[in-house]
DNA sequence: GCCGCAACTGAAATCGGTTACAGTGTGCCG
DNA sequence: CGGCACACTGTAACCGATTTCAGTTGCGGC
């Protein structure tokens, strides 16, 4: 690879010039067309290992997720990378897999590779920031909140299983089921939050904690539980999901039983961005994950850039799609 | 943050000693003993930037997508991911949205940023892969095939096509037609290739032109060909998608149309990891994502490891589940 | 007791940029 | 015509690791 000093020296002026020619300092317009003439010549790209060694930092951005399998985290990735790469930053996309390890592991590259920041959805409650925060490294959390002073991109998590389960008594049912994911998830808790709010209102006499089960958030998950409520001597009659993916495996198990929805009813709490069913039948509490990523990006840029006002979270709403068609 | 010298001083060592340590040369007992209480003590994490600077590489990887909302890319991502973090690589994931010049910004980055070496799955047969090997890098293709001598992994699409259409043949269907991705792209084209050789030998009467449909290979693209294909004074009888986003358009169309599967024969390239539509009622090609990520990722690796044998392509075999429902 | 070898160690050069500092030259003002 | 501001340029010192090269030490063999 050519380097500065390649350039330089085949269009006659010094290393320093050829880098503020490349930077946008004041170089007279001959030089410019010099070096830059020169650099076309070689191929010249600047090495970015030695820029960013000297300049402490780089135009990196880490982000790190829970499952990269999952529509949810990459619609938000997609958001991310937009803002990201309009800014001139690139991102790393970091799939913690759930493991707090892992995501340990990422953290520590992270660092040592001088990332400008990180977005994460967090492993688990457990999960270890202290040392990132300690290099001064801006973080933002997104989907999940932390326990840390952090800034923060949230769904209405306790409105999204509140709606889901109120469109679902409104449509007649009685006897809603919640799946949701690993209870110690805040995300997860909050949604069950919801659901037992607004059932205990409606019907005050159910036995909530018969018809809540905490899952994977993953398809199996979905599946298990599904199979498990359908299993009690008096199965519910409707079901909210507390992710896309458990929603997945819930409805496929319906079907596979012949109980499609309606005949069951199903809200999802999240999209169902490549289903095949009708897209009526099934009530969808839509989280705009793509606009959770880009208003993590944006935070997190502003921070790079040395905003330091005191932390904020932002609290998403969410959009509810009502199943029209209606229990028989 | 702690650097090696700081390191060195407080165990009273010299800087040298120090990176021994960190990269298993022969340093004494005592002196490892030190360095290593001393780097615990500073919470020191070695510099990759500097390290990369000097070593002139990096343990990264780069992955160029051009969807990465689409879930055969995120499963092929998964497991390019696992190989890489085994190796103690790293995976920068990019997402070209099928665009040449995205892609050229990031193959440019990847230069720039000493990256090890590049999986891609090209935007375009007008890829231009030609800096990125001029460098020397290692580059595996995955998916689609290129005009460069470089390594790849591919599906086998022309089997793919053939099988999925054979598939409905026997089931009884008569009219089959295909919807592909964009013409040029050579995965589109084999699968389309597989299709009409199935096709043109068992009802060799059929106009294969007037069933073919080229579509973006996304969910729309989909939809608006199986509305097209749906308004012909003839319409099919059944339908190829040439991949997984288009199979979930299609079959969406199909049911909104009171067409559920396998009132029209649907047969899929590729999974459909997220559908809750019953398994059983479409034939599906299942192309193995995760493997061929594994597969590159191993390639990549070994080129990296200094293996200079002549550019191997790996095809991969598809595995087929067929509709267990026949035609009624 | 001397020699040679192996195991360790440190000083200093190096990777390829950025940037502080110290000029140089030009033009404008008084 | 002297002085000052300003625009431009080059030299050299960094950034934080790795690695070469040149020792130093200790030990076994003769």
């Amino acid at each position: 690879m050519a380097t500065i000093y390649d350039v330089a020296r085949l269009a006659q002026v010094s290393p320093a010039t050829v880098s503020r020619v490349f930077n946008g300092t004041s170089v007279s317009e001959e030089k410019v067309a010099a070096v830059r003439s020169a650099a076309e010549q070689l191929h010249f790209t600047p090495n970015r290992t030695a820029r960013n060694l000297r300049r402490q930092s780089s135009e990196v951005i880490g982000l790190v997720i829970p499952d990269i399998e999952n529509p949810y985290f990459t619609e938000m990735a997609r958001g991310v990378e937009d803002v990201a790469s309009e800014a001139g930053y690139s991102v790393v996309l970091c799939n913690s897999d759930a493991q707090v390890e892992k995501e340990a592991t990422y953290l520590r590259i992270a660092i040592a590779e001088h990332m400008s920041g990180v977005i994460i959805a967090t492993a688990d409650e457990h999960s270890d920031l202290d040392s990132i925060l300690a290099t001064g490294r801006p973080v933002v959390a997104v989907d999940r909140s932390t326990t840390y002073d952090i800034d923060g991109v949230v769904m209405a998590n306790r409105a999204a299983g509140t709606s889901a389960a109120k469109d679902l008594i409104d449509g007649g049912y009685r006897r809603i089921a919640y799946i949701g994911g690993p209870e110690h998830i805040d995300t997860a808790a909050e949604r069950a939050a919801g659901w037992r709010e607004a059932l205990s209102a409606a019907h005050p006499d159910l036995d909530l904690d018969d018809l809540e089960r905490f899952a994977t958030f993953r398809v199996d998950g979905g599946r298990e539980a599904m199979e498990q409520l359908l299993a009690l001597p008096e199965p519910p009659d409707a079901v909210v999901a507390g992710n896309n993916l458990i929603g997945v495996g819930a409805i496929q198990v319906l079907t596979e039983h012949g109980l499609t929805p309606p005949q069951v009813g199903v809200a999802v709490i999240g999209s169902l961005p490549f289903t095949t069913l009708s897209p009526t039948a099934v009530t969808v509490v839509r989280l705009p994950a793509r606009h959770m990523g880009v208003t993590a990006a944006r935070m997190l840029l502003e921070r790079i850039g040395g905003d330091d006002q005191p932390s904020r979270t932002v609290v998403l709403r969410n959009e509810i799609r009502s199943a029209s068609a209606v229990r028989v």
